[in-house]
DNA sequence: ATAATTTCTTATCTTTTGTTAACAATTTAA
DNA sequence: TTAAATTGTTAACAAAAGATAAGAAATTAT
């Protein structure tokens, strides 16, 4: 099974990514190495969409995305990822049964991936399956820690304060995302984000 | 290092409990449960406290529990957990940082719990290291699922919505816990709640 | 460069939720 | 059993958010 070249430039990014859990040995990356792939969106195609497996988790070497449900024939943006993240409808690709929503390129974007069955192999891989294993749980907590701080941010904090908390967690991303998709993510409507920003002398 | 002893029958559920994710074998059991200790909190004890570190893991053999945060002197409940849930401020006992919210028995609940010293043990052990990995990334799939739902539902649903659904998800919480608890797990007021559930009679 | 589309703001009106307080109902404690 | 504390309901009013629409601003496409 021959895969898809990925360069070397974006395999190193990715290398580094997944050393903020595990590190991997020179010899234990000239294995794994063979189950990443490269993956190119251009802006508006999609990662993953809804009623389909989400096949592959994906590691963002450069760009963004957004994830985004259809209510009611509209479509409501719930998260961004950028640079460094981890890409998957987590669910549909842990659970094997279709998601329910999409993942969406925000401009042209460049993944690694690590389509599931290959992800299966390196679990099974006497070389990389504790490393995996390990790494796999680290990268899970890592995102339990993020999700905990989101509903406890819908939990306490109104609209309001969740923007401006927003503003300092990540400063950039008004510059970076269309702001009614923001408005989605902070759970309230384009009109009344644009409110709060008047009414809190919009800051940055 | 003699552990207090856990009684042969929560040690039984716990085992069943974990088994959900990863079986452990006979010798593998005899070993592990070394490092399992039981702790019962009566009524309002808590199982952790904003401002320390959470240092202990715990599994509801029976009993419950509410997590929950004060913001400006009252206190608001953003969870529940019930008999075969995992519990614990995740984030500080994975990051080893003072938490911010409080964990709160219901009632008398009895807990299989693992300190965070011998989770590092087994995790070190090797004839425990690989499945405890395994588990421990299984299980934090399992509440990375389930925090998406919620976050989903405070993006897409309203909190009637929320409040119906929730109905269809855990039909005897109402049963269970009190409404004004539900209400700021729901992201509301109590009165509120109160005032959906007039409106939408109240089925369950 | 111009047109078309998308995005953002503002205004009006409606609906919902928050706040506070009073009271009833229930549970807990003495 | 009675008293105290907690919990749930209802009402009145204020504040905020949702819905809709119109127009301005910005971006994208031709």
């Amino acid at each position: 099974m021959i895969p898809p070249q990925i360069n070397d430039t974006s395999l190193k990014i990715f290398r580094d990514g997944m050393a903020t859990y595990v590190v991997f040995e020179d010899t234990e990356w000239e294995i794994l190495k063979n189950y990443i792939e490269l993956k190119v969106l251009q802006k508006k195609d999609h990662f993953a969409v809804s009623g389909k497996i989400c096949d592959h988790i994906g590691f963002i070497v450069n760009g963004s995305v957004r994830y985004y449900h259809i209510k009611d024939g509209t479509e409501i943006t719930g998260y961004f990822s950028f640079e460094n993240d981890f890409v998957s409808s987590y669910k549909s690709y842990v659970t094997r049964t279709p998601g329910t929503g999409y993942i969406q390129a925000l401009e042209q974007t460049e993944f690694a991936i690590i389509s599931y069955n290959n992800l299966e192999q390196m679990l099974n891989h006497p070389l990389l399956a504790y490393k995996m294993e390990r790494f796999g749980r680290l990268v899970a907590e890592h995102y339990i820690c993020c999700y905990e701080e989101r509903i406890s941010s819908f939990i306490l904090d109104t609209p309001e304060e969740r923007y401006l908390k927003m503003l300092k967690t990540d400063p950039d991303i008004m510059q970076r995302v269309p702001q009614h998709y923001v408005a989605n993510y902070l759970g309230i409507t384009p009109v009344s984000l644009s409110r709060i920003r008047k009414r809190t002398v919009f800051q940055s």
